[in-house]
DNA sequence: ACCTGAACACCGTTCAAGT
DNA sequence: ACCTGAACACCGTTCAAGT
């Protein structure tokens, strides 16, 4: 087996435990079992656990960026494109009660390295980005663009909270409602 | 020193660690060597460490519970209101960006013993209850209360997204932004 | 009643040693 | 290039022993 082939095995192990549990519940040594090597070896391919958070977390804005520009917001109205983006975080719940990376990370804030929080706000960037966007198709005026950038760091939050809440009562459905509740009010369209 | 003293200390010690650094990263040799005692010792008062997370959890609530009743909300209109409520989640960024004990232990929730998970939910349900009440002030058709309920917690959920966003950047000017787009965007008032 | 030292199985990390 | 065993200082927990 190439080396390659075992890195990738450690990152996927790695994000599926993160997403789970939480970065600090992730451990070296069942990693290795897991992976079937040795925890020492892990080290050879992520010298500490900061690189290996940090590559987690540069991937996960790729695969991110990735499924987003592959959403077709074309020819679909606003309120579609938004349940496409809110069903993201929707099937992470539905994967065994798993969350965001961003969200798990973030709230994980104070044992992360520089290099994993550079990269959360790669990921945060490239979501509230691409909400800005769907949101202000059809605004022109200067002052109506700028809130339209801090409603989408408003959706990205108030959806980073809808999921955390639901996984917090492994409820789906709580994270549905919630989400129906910022489309009566009017966060979301 | 009574008993009743060395408690509290371990639980007001315990309570700023994990609310700035999470629950994971209490450690009670810290813990210990913070209030004055050996790390054995801690375990005499706090059997596990998930007792006195539970113990944590209970205090919170209780604390909240009071201090949400000395709000004055009679007198005040509810955008007064939301305002003193929104300032209570703003303090804890104030205060070394720390974060409600609440939604730091939400995402660390499969770390979490079941007395835990239990004290979260009483927690959630105070201020669930609390912003219900609030935002159904001049309710009275059932539909509308039904789903007063529902905004109610896209409120709370919507809230700690905004911390954790603004934690995650420790920057306390994202909340600001991200709190009045919601007021904005017509979900809070 | 309250505290302690010592032990246990864990953890991330390092490093010399293997192939 | 990739892996390993052994060691280090950490962790929560237990327990017999102290006062």
């Amino acid at each position: 087996m190439s080396s390659a082939d075992t890195r990738e095995k450690i990152m996927s192990a790695a994000r599926a435990t993160v997403q789970a549990r939480g970065y600090n519940a992730l451990s070296f040594r069942d990693l290795a079992e897991e992976v079937g090597i040795k925890s020492a070896s892990v080290h050879y391919h992520f010298p500490t656990k900061g690189d290996l958070g940090a590559a987690l977390a540069k991937r996960y804005t790729e695969d991110g960026a990735t499924y987003l520009s592959s959403l077709d917001t074309a020819r679909k109205d606003a309120r579609s494109c938004m349940k496409q983006y809110t069903d993201i975080f929707r099937a992470a719940l539905v994967n065994d009660n798993r969350m965001c990376l961003w969200g798990i990370m973030a709230a994980e804030h104070e044992h992360m390295p520089p290099e994993v929080l550079e990269e959360l706000n790669r990921f945060k960037a490239l979501n509230v980005g691409w909400l800005e966007k769907l949101i202000s198709v059809d605004i022109t005026d200067a002052k109506d663009r700028k809130q339209a950038r801090r409603r989408a760091l408003g959706i990205f939050a108030a959806i980073e909270g809808a999921q955390l809440i639901a996984r917090s009562q492994n409820d789906i459905a709580i994270y549905d409602q919630v989400i129906e509740s910022y489309r009566l009010a009017g966060l979301i369209p």
